[in-house]
DNA sequence: GTCTATAGTGAGATAGAC
DNA sequence: GTCTATCTCACTATAGAC
């Protein structure tokens, strides 16, 4: 059973700020317009944080931690390459499929190399050390695949890549990838075929011959 | 042969702008660091450009049709679903890493839903209709192969979602990109090396039998 | 913990001389 | 076609009352 509570000020801020630098990234971001949203004046939010890199950081990390709290499962299960990569692959498209913001924050902090001031660094860089650890155990199930010789041998770097822009991307893409597919991206039945198609072409792609 | 010429301040000003959209985006540029780059005075980026958004626009569709072109030959060509599809994606690759904002400025254009002024709403549909032209042949070699039975009976939608993150996420990605490669991203070795892995996985999972 | 007031900076854009 | 000067506005952030 989850707790209900009404959210506090800090918690208010953050799940408008979620929404605001999704849309926009950081730079298009106004204090102005997230105060407004959050029911509070512009200089309460420097109570809660000391600045609005410290704030975008913080909604980072909450996303990574997200997702990274629905992968634990499939990560510490003792399945092999075969089962284990299709369960990584959905426990990730739940993942952002479960919070709209999810994907566009997440995509943001993978292309955008952002150039924080010096006094924020360890918070930027532990939101990277996030995104590498969580992209680590992709490639570490990838390569045990390859050595099981259960997939081709394929580049795992390449095959990780592929991965992130088949996930990510997809749900990240907003109008045009909702012109695209012709339909909602976020209905239950969009992502219920989205994950089968992306389970596909990845094993698809780690098991075909490659002299096609 | 190409024709050389000193840049005129117009087009010293598009290239300019294109390398600082592609790292920063529309919100995070200011006037004053693109003046600064192109040896101008602020103002004078006025003469030129009624806005930052009509300039910005104008990027985006030069961007767009630099990858239009390297497609049209494919386009045309008259091979079948099987041959076209590879020389489609490696022609996407091919423009995608010739100019290494491209990437970056047509990911942005893809996901970022921005929100114009309606005075240049006319030029940001033009940009839209672009993109889905793209998409549009893409999706239309995919259905032939289909109806062709030389591919599997996939979604012609979610494979072509899986086409763009696996071509433009990857060179988009940058310095996390080239963390989880280990490498540059825009050597010509790798170039190569990732123009041959999308291909394979992409065939690979439009040929593969579903029933893995 | 929230507010008003304001500092201080830089943004996009315009006027008009040259 | 480029410049200086300037306008107006929004921005992040701080000070200090309540």
């Amino acid at each position: 059973m989850v707790e209900r509570h009404e959210p506090t000020s800090r918690e208010k801020i953050l799940e408008v700020a979620e929404a605001l630098f999704a849309r926009s990234g950081f730079a298009g971001v106004g204090l102005r317009e997230l105060a407004d949203r959050s029911g509070l004046g512009k200089s309460s939010l420097f109570h809660h944080f000391r600045s609005k890199g410290h704030l975008y950081l913080e909604v980072l990390r909450t996303v990574l931690e997200r997702i990274q709290e629905r992968l634990a499962p499939v990560i510490r299960s003792q399945s092999g390459p075969a089962e284990k990569l299709p369960a990584w692959v959905e426990a990730l498209i739940d993942a952002l499929a479960e919070h709209p913001n999810s994907a566009r924050l997440l995509l943001r902090a993978l292309f955008e190399d952002d150039d924080f001031p010096e006094d924020l660094e360890p918070q930027a860089q532990e939101v990277e050390g996030i995104v590498m650890s969580i992209l680590g155990t992709y490639q570490a199930i990838v390569q045990q695949g390859i050595d099981l010789e259960i997939f081709q041998p394929v580049s795992v770097t390449d095959a990780t890549q592929t991965m992130i822009g088949a996930t990510v991307y997809h749900f990240a893409s907003g109008e045009i990838g909702e012109a695209v597919t012709g339909g909602p991206i976020f209905a239950a039945a969009a992502i219920q075929r989205r994950r089968r198609e992306v389970v596909h072409f990845l094993i698809g792609g780690l098991t075909a011959d490659p002299t096609h």
